[in-house]
DNA sequence: CCAAAACGTGGTAGTGACTACCATTCAGGT
DNA sequence: ACCTGAATGGTAGTCACTACCACGTTTTGG
């Protein structure tokens, strides 16, 4: 999904990206948040620490950036309308967490890097509450998404459903954190939305 | 509720602390909060920048600092088992509300420097994402208050469930701030359980 | 009632995240 | 080949926050 313009510079660039990235995750898990600084990150990338701020605009950036959150909006835009909100985001998350995860046991490297920057950000006070607002920004993109011209009233419903299911995947994706992601992610959002909504969930 | 050991220090000291927040709430709303130092808040108050930090550890605390979240935990707590538990926590919401800002029409003055409070934490970023995180300390205290004696199943339902309304009664918050208080805030938690969870709230 | 302990307050000097502002180098399109 | 623009690096500065220490006042215990 991400688009390779494949021009060299462009190229460079997210090498260099998912290169500090790295660094920074490992450090990170290595020696602690708090006492790992730009600088030390910025070092072992082999880069300046200037050129750190240039791709992250923030430390927390360095653990937080990804582009999971525009996939999941676009997949319950695209699900059809009609089902109850709860039933279409539900279905959507579950689709979404199958296809970065996989059902099956074995996790791709991908998945690994995923749950090591996801322990990051369960752990690291400063970091949660940086994802934590990140989901109320998906929420408002999902909400902005399907909003069907209903009046203000229908979006506050939204908001709140909407609010409500991003809860239920949360507790999930701690809870797949917690496993070392040995039990499949999308199985923990099912049971999550049926312990939260009861007989309205895949 | 808070216990007044009237002793002179205590008196004094909470008595400051009252002094410190309302000069940082009044200057974060006149001239926004990242373009208000600490130094200024220290000034404006007339103490040294080193007590402000005494009393509020992080800038942020300015803000969020209040002990609505123990009230709300103890009620919960303090709710008859046995109902499901999205009711429970929906009822003792409701209440918890309807004694803070009054279900008529005026507002207390408690209840409007809550409101400015509210403000703060949603249009700034940093004070969003710390409130969030509140949020789900809040999460974890309420969860841990009714554990009774489950296994971890039981936990992760209990986390999925109360998470969710959680992020109902952060629904209904926005919605009261942004009304500037004028719809009463017991309905508007109500209203967000209803969309949520369809047939399950009060 | 008077000491000693505890607390609240202020100063100084630091660390670390982040931000201008500017110079240099090199890929991309014409 | 040339010029535009992007990527990187350096310097100096602001601001949140943290020891560490000193001084005065309140509280406490004999």
């Amino acid at each position: 999904m991400p688009e390779q313009p494949s021009t060299l510079r462009a190229r460079r660039r997210t090498e260099t990206q998912r290169l500090i990235q790295a660094h920074a995750v490992r450090l990170f898990t290595e020696r602690g948040y708090d006492a790992t600084a730009v600088t030390d990150v910025a070092e072992a990338a082999g880069v300046s620490p200037m050129t750190v701020y240039r791709h992250f605009p923030t430390k927390e950036d360095l653990v937080l950036a990804g582009q999971e959150a525009r996939l999941v909006a676009e997949r319950i835009a695209a699900s059809p309308a009609g089902r109850p909100l709860v039933r279409r985001i539900g279905l959507a998350l579950v689709e979404a967490a199958t296809e970065s995860t996989g059902s099956g046991e074995g996790l791709t490297a991908d998945g690994r890097f995923l749950l090591a920057r996801l322990r990051l950000m369960i752990t690291t006070p400063a970091l949660r509450a940086r994802h934590l607002d990140n989901q109320y920004a998906l929420q408002q993109a999902i909400v902005t998404a399907l909003d069907d011209g209903g009046d203000g009233h229908d979006a506050f419903r939204a908001q709140a459903a909407t609010g409500a299911c991003l809860a239920a995947l949360h507790t999930a994706l701690v809870r797949w954190a917690e496993d070392d992601g040995r039990t499949a992610l999308p199985g923990l959002i099912t049971e999550a939305f049926a312990a939260a909504f009861g007989g309205q969930a895949p």
